[in-house]
DNA sequence: TAGTAAAACGAATGTCGTTCGTTAATGGTC
DNA sequence: GACCATTAACGAACGACATTCGTTTTACTA
C-alpha cells in the first residue's frame, strides 16, 4: 500500500500524535507514534528526520497552540501578560517540558518571543548593554517555573526536611498546579517590581 | 574472575566515571562506564539499580564537591552566597544540567539546601504561608539560570531575530559563560532587592 | 504521455539497557 | 578453623528502539 491518494502523515500530524502521546504518558516512541497514525515507524521518515525533529515540532507546536499576548496600556502590564503567555505554552504539556529542555535548541517562536520582550523592555528603559541580560533574566525565570510545573511535589516531601520553618512552610503551602501557580505569580510580582526600581546605568 | 579481593566498583567510582564521560562528551552509556573502569557493563548491576540510579549519584556528587556557602552578617549576603554556591553545582558540569532537569528527582543535598534557604528567608520575614513560594521563586531562577549555562550561544543568533532593539542587544552583549555569569548575577540583584524591599502581609 | 519524485512498506541492523545463571572468593558465625 | 550465606565479578542473551535501505506503487509535472 504505497504513496496513498491523500497523505496519511505530515510533520503537524505527527506532532500532535506525539503530543498526546506524551500528555497520556509522559514518553513517547516512534513505534507508538507510528501506532497511533495507523502507519509503519519507517513511515515516519519520509517526513521527519528523527526523534529530535518531532520534539523540536512539539515545542513549535505548543507555542503555535498558545494564543498572543496583547499589547497593554503600561510596559508592566505587557510583560506580565508576554511572561504569562510564555509560561503558559509550557505549562498546557507539562510532561513535555522535560523533554524540551534536554536538548536546548531554539524554536523561531521562542526567537519572537525574545523580539516581543526586547520591545517592552526598550519602553521600559533598559539600556541596550544590559537588554539582553534582563531578557534571559527573565527567561530562566519562565524555564525554571515551568520545570516546577513538571516536578512532582515528591521534592517538596516534609519527612525530608530538618529545618522546622522549612516544615511549617511545606505544609502551609498547598500542592500541586495551584501552589506552581501562585509560587509563579510571586516571582511574577517581584521581578517585575525590581526591574521598575532598579536604576540602570546607561541611560537610553 | 569472580569477586576480587579488592572491589574494583562503588557507587561513587561509578558516578565519578560518569559524571568525567559527561563532561567530556555529554552524554554516557552504561558500557563506555565500565569500560573506563575496566569491568563489564553488567558488573555495574552488583552496585546500581540502572542508568537513573546513575545520574541521581552524579546529582548527589556535584552538590558533595561545592564548598558551603558561609554564613554572613546580612542576610541578604548570606542568601546571595547560598543561590550562587546553588547554581555554581551545576555549573561546574554544564552538560549535565539536562539530565537532571529529565527526570526531576530530589536528592538529599538538595532538600538541605532548602532548609538554609528557609532559615534565612525567616530571619528576612519572609512569613510562613509565602516562605515555599520564595524558594520556589528562587529555585525556578538557579536551574533556569543553570540551563541557560548549558544553553549554546546559538540561541542568540542575531540572524534569527527581526527587532532591531534586540539584534543590537545580541551584538552588545558577549557570548558563552561570562554572559551567563552576568546575566546571573543581574538577577541575583533584582531579585534580592526585590525581596528586600517587598512589603510581605501577613508579619511574622 | 513519459519520467521523476513522493510516500508507504518490510526487513534488517546496530546500539543499548537490563536480566539471569554461574563462579569463586570474602567475611562473619558456631 | 571449618561451614555458609553473601558479594561481586563475568558471559550470554533478550527485548526495545531508533534508524537505514531497497522496493513498490502512486501522484505530480513537464
Amino acid at each position: 500500500m504505497p504513496r496513498p491518494a491523500t497523505p496519511k502523515l505530515s510533520i503537524d500530524k505527527i506532532a500532535r500524535a506525539a503530543l498526546a502521546l506524551v500528555d497520556a504518558r509522559g514518553e513517547f516512541t516512534l513505534g507508538e507514534v507510528a501506532a497511533a497514525l495507523s502507519v509503519r515507524p519507517s513511515s515516519l521518515y519520509n517526513h521527519v528526520a528523527g526523534k529530535t525533529e518531532i520534539i523540536e515540532a512539539m515545542r513549535a507546536l505548543i507555542f503555535a497552540e498558545t494564543p498572543a499576548a496583547p499589547t497593554l496600556p503600561t510596559w508592566p502590564e505587557t510583560l506580565r501578560a508576554l511572561l504569562r503567555r510564555y509560561r503558559d505554552a509550557f505549562a498546557r504539556h507539562p510532561r513535555l517540558i522535560p523533554m524540551l529542555t534536554a536538548h536546548t535548541v531554539s524554536s523561531p517562536d521562542v526567537v519572537h518571543m525574545y523580539d516581543d520582550m526586547a520591545t517592552v523592555l526598550h519602553t521600559a528603559g533598559i539600556p541596550t548593554t544590559q537588554l539582553l541580560d534582563v531578557i534571559t533574566v527573565l527567561d530562566s525565570f519562565v524555564i525554571g517555573s515551568a520545570l516546577d510545573i513538571a516536578a512532582p511535589d515528591q521534592v517538596w516531601d516534609p519527612t525530608q526536611a530538618r529545618n522546622p520553618v522549612l516544615i511549617a512552610a511545606i505544609e502551609a503551602a498547598g500542592q500541586g498546579r495551584p501552589r506552581a501557580d501562585r509560587a509563579f505569580e510571586l516571582g511574577l510580582d517581584l521581578v517585575l517590581s525590581a526591574i521598575a526600581t532598579t536604576p540602570f546605568p546607561g541611560t537610553r
